[in-house]
This record gives C-alpha cells, structure tokens and sequence, in this order.
DNA sequence: CTATTTTTTTAGACAAGACTAAAAATTAAA
DNA sequence: TTTAATTTTTAGTCTTGTCTAAAAAAATAG
C-alpha cells in the first residue's frame, strides 16, 4: 500500500459518504486535486489490486475489502487527531494537516496501543466518528444543525467543513463540540436561524447552519 | 525534503559519528543498503541543496546546514522512540521501525510538544542521546563496558547495537539501562569480563561488553 | 436522431530514485 | 612505474505517479 493509493482510497471513501453509487472520474480527481487522467490509472491499479470495481465510463465503487483498508486510515487519522489535542494542546483547527502524514505510519500495535491510551475514544476533535479495527463507524444518524426547527434543542457533536477558518470562526462565536444549542427562530426566506447556546442568542447564516451536526 | 534524502543525511551522519573526513560513497551504499551509483546520484543532489560537500573520488562531508537537519531528523527519531515505550508498552527492541516512519513526519510543533508532553528527555530508550532543537548533542563522554578495568564501576546508559536479539540478551541476562554494573574479573586474554549486577555476578565476552556505554 | 458538449480514456513525456553494466579514476602491488 | 585491483562515476533502463494533448465514449440538446 502506497501513501498515493491510500490517498485515493480515503477520498473515494469520503466521497461514497456523500454521493450514492459510482463515484466518477471526475470527483475524485477534484477531490484529490490532480488530473483526470491520473486518477485513471490509478482506479485501474485499485481495481487490480481488488479494492475497488470500476467500469469503463460507469464510475468506482469501493469493494468490501477497499472499505476497511479506507476506513482503518480514517481511523488512525482521527485517533492522531484525539492525540494532538488532547496531549500536545493542538488546537482543533491545527490538527489535520499533521494527521494526513501520521494517518500513514504502518503499526498496528502502534495504533491500537495508541487507541487505549486515548481511552478508547469514540470520536475525533471536529465531532467526527472514528472506526473500529475493524472498521464499523458506529452511525449514530446525527443530523445538520440547518434542518432542526424552531425550538428544536439538540448537543453539537460535529462539523462537516473543518476548514481552519470555519473552525475559527465557531471558536469565536463560542460555538464548540458539546454545547447544548436551541433554535429560537428561523428565517424561510434565507434559511438564517437565531440560535441559543448557553443563554446567548445569535443569528447564524444557512451556510454556517449548514456545516455543524447536531445529537438530537 | 524528501524521504529519500533525510534517509540519506540520516546515514551520512551516523558514518561521521565513527569514521574520519570524507564519508565514502562505498560506505554510504552499504549503510543505505542499495548501489553505489544510486549513492552517487543522490549526493550529487545533497551537494547542489549545500547539505554536503564533495569532491569525485574524495568522499562526502555533511555542511552544517546538513549536521543540523541530520541532528533533527534523528531528535525526532529517538523522542518518538522514548513516546513508544514510556506511553505506549513498547519495548525497546520493538520501537525502531515504527521510529523510522515517525521521524519522517514534518510538523515543529509536533515535535516539541512532543518534547515537552515527555518531560524533555535526555536519552532515548536504548540509552542513545536526543539532540536539542538546535542539533546539539549533549556528550557525556560515555565509555563503553569493554573498557573498564577490574573493580571499576558505572550505569549502563546504553547500548551501540541495538539489534532486535542484542536487546533481548540483554533483557534476558537483566542487563538494562541504569542498571549499576561492577567489573569484578577481566581476563586479558579474550577480554571477557565476569561483572556484577545487582549481587548476581555473571560472565560476558568481549562482543557484548564492547556494545555496552557506561557512564561512570 | 443527429450534433454538440462533457466525461473518460489513451498515448506519450517527465521527474525521482533505483538498478545493471561498463567506463574511468584512484590506489595498491610487483 | 607499469600493471592489477578497487572504487567511483557514467550511461542507459525501469517503476511510480504525475502531466498534457488528443481520441473515444457517453450524455445532452435541438
């Protein structure tokens, strides 16, 4: 397994969470911001290694055996990312670009050790889910803050965009994993919302709405 | 930097820890475990960066620049080495090639949080020093065990080869780091030593003593 | 149902690192 | 100091992963 094909089963992986069925061409090639024709010859390399079923024209699809070897990288990203913040005061909008390189160390007494040192977390700094060795997410079927109603309550247990300056932006307007949150009111016509988090009412825009998850 | 290239700087530096001017392109082919002409392409490139000077036929020697970014790759080695078994149950013949993929991982911050989240270490596992952040390597001058004489004693506070089996006949013989040693008998003649350790006195050949730094 | 646009694939090149085989420079020996 | 042995370098290939340009297939429009 190389550090490229493990690159390219990640994102099909987290592409596959959004979009149903063949994931084409295209879309991982953006997704992993090269050319179409490279993702070619990758998906043919896959393919013959049995990771993934692709068809000429018809899109990729992760095989069983794709989807555990994906989801036993995101596992050790996410793990990394618990390590960062919680013993090396990363902050969480820091972590991910140093998760991307140790997602990529090869030890699976390294990860598993690292896994009960961290106390068996069960997700990652953003809200995010972390698989288990072998490769369950446990689904608990959270939804996007921008579909609950008006005076529907609910905990923040993640966020979907975890760009650095979303996450800064949340931090500034003291909006965090764990927080309790209430929807006071909301606007149809542009889908704003006045939310609650501890006693303080603020308005927040549908994008922002958008890109944070809520436990019901 | 590539991987390539830090696994070269890497060996260049551990050759000049033992040997005298030029490195040969010879010894570092045998170091890297590859061609000599794979070597000279490779130092041709080193040199062009500045990390090492060469003459054809002369040999190589690492600049400063190069001792620094050696020095470094080598303080991330050894600190992650000293994470693996103080945080993670490793023990110290299982640690070297995961280190060998960690210290690989690009991040300052990592690495001296890392530093400090272990208390800023002064050796790692094998005894081995772990340079500052400006690649100063703390001499204390250790001496290895074959060169005591009768009735001298000291601490073992590390090994030079850090072989998988070396370790586990230490680990067998209870010979372990801080362990006070005593020479009770050396014979001139093959210099094997009897030692003592703990009130249990026991042989050893040259071999092993000659594998062992002892701060006295 | 043809024509146009979009998507995907092929073909051919390139850079990094490695290898083999052979040439050249250096060192050692006679 | 001329020959022999050793070390180092050059020349040419290979693999991985990337790219551009162009061809081919599929989707969409009129």
């Amino acid at each position: 397994m190389t550090l490229s094909e493990e690159n390219y089963l990640k994102a099909i992986y987290h592409i596959s969470d959004v979009c149903e069925g063949g994931i084409s061409t295209n879309a991982i090639a953006e997704k992993m911001n090269t050319k179409a024709s490279s993702v070619t010859d990758m998906i043919k390399k896959l393919s013959e290694k049995g990771l993934l079923n692709y068809k000429r024209y018809k899109g990729s699809e992760l095989t069983e055996k794709g989807k555990f070897v994906a989801a036993n990288i995101i596992r050790k990203h996410r793990l990394w990312e618990v390590f960062l913040v919680e013993k090396l005061n990363f902050t969480w909008d820091e972590v991910h670009d140093v998760a991307e390189q140790l997602e990529h160390i090869k030890s699976e007494k390294l990860i598993n050790q690292l896994d009960e040192f961290l106390g068996f977390p069960k997700r990652d700094p953003h809200g995010d889910p972390i698989p288990d060795k072998d490769g369950n997410v446990s689904d608990n079927a959270d939804v996007l803050l921008v579909t609950l109603h008006e005076n529907e309550k609910g905990i923040i247990v993640g966020v979907k965009d975890s760009s650095s300056s979303f996450l800064k932006y949340l931090d500034k307007q003291g909006i965090a994993l764990g927080k309790k949150v209430k929807v006071i009111d909301k606007e149809p016509f542009d889908n704003s919302m006045k939310i609650r988090i501890k006693k303080e009412e603020f308005m927040i825009s549908q994008q922002i709405a958008n890109n944070i998850y809520i436990k019901k």
